[in-house]
DNA sequence: TGTCAGGTAACAATCATTGTGTGTTAGCCT
DNA sequence: AGGCTAACACACAATGATTGTTACCTGACA
């Protein structure tokens, strides 16, 4: 996504309006590589602004996702996370304990259909999850009591908490 | 996954009952490619026997889940998809309209990690997905209308119904 | 300075999925 | 065949991410 300035100025290109609220999220989401869920951008952003809400969270993230600022990513965690990253061909890391989402910069679009599969199907680029365990769950080999609490709040609550609800995997 | 009888000798083997909603529930996977959700594997079921609960459903597809009889995709239609094919290694297609899940036998498996990507991250196989239109949504290029009553029986509701949800799909 | 997009509050609704409790059925072992 | 008990049905409520609604402000910008 383009630096806070730049969206200020292109919302306003726009007609929309440049907000307050809405500058607080593009800080927010301004260079942060975890692939925030909603709900985690909208701590972020209340930390700089205590009366944000969080249907506005919502409305700002869907329009940037409209406008193409960041990218929508459902990699099955329980909540969709959202992407700033939308210059990089790039595919995802994700942690089956506590979804954390990293960054895997490869080039897979070479992966082509072979012929005759996906037999009529028109598709774009593939999307690769590569699912597994991050450094943090790896050296939190002890009991999921400590894991629950540690990082429960930081990612995606549900997963440490809960099973898996739905949700899926989605990049692009 | 195994036929209905031999799952049934399974079930037997591990002290676990074979009742008739069970042997309903494996007659219908059986040989099932369409990853149906647990709904349409509810509505299927009922066919057979009306007085099937869904909650009998959903348990009977997570004990076959755990038994590793089936397996369980969350490509972010919005509901969790059943694939009883776990025997051959392949991906999926994805249609971004309708939600249909096709197979898309290739083994990726030997799609890497670069030196250094992915550091500390202990991953096992990558999923592929590719998303796209599947033949009979191109078809029917016309309106949404008659999409919408035409596909979102046999697959997932919402994406036709709703907008996106929680976890569903992505543009890109 | 006025206008209206956009924000907030306080809700209710959505939907897939899981949980609960109770009463009933029926598989399977002896 | 009989009994034990897992499984099931039924009828719910609850979950949790997300969206919708309405009414009422506030502040961005022309
Ligand atoms: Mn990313
Ligand atoms: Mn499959
Ligand atoms: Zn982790
Ligand atoms: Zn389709």
């Amino acid at each position: 996504m383009r630096t806070p300035a730049e969206l200020a100025a292109l919302y306003r290109s726009q007609g929309r309006k440049v907000t307050p609220q809405r500058q607080c999220i593009f800080r927010v989401l301004h260079g942060d590589e975890t692939h925030p869920s909603a709900e985690v951008v909208y701590e972020s952003a209340r930390r700089e602004m205590e009366t944000i809400s969080l249907k506005t969270v919502y409305q700002t993230l869907h329009e940037l996702a409209e406008l193409g600022e960041i990218a929508v990513l459902d990699v099955g965690t329980g909540s969709i996370r959202f992407d700033p990253n939308v210059d990089t061909v790039h595919h995802h890391l994700v942690c089956r304990s506590c979804g954390r989402v990293r960054d895997l910069v490869a080039d897979f679009s070479g992966l082509e259909l072979p012929d005759g599969a996906g037999h009529g199907f028109e598709v774009g680029a593939p999307e690769v999850v590569f699912r597994g365990r991050c450094p943090a769950c790896i050296a939190d080999a002890d009991g999921d009591q400590r894991r629950k609490q540690h990082q429960q709040v930081n990612f995606d609550p549900q997963i440490s908490t809960n099973h898996q609800r739905r949700g899926a995997l989605c990049p692009s």
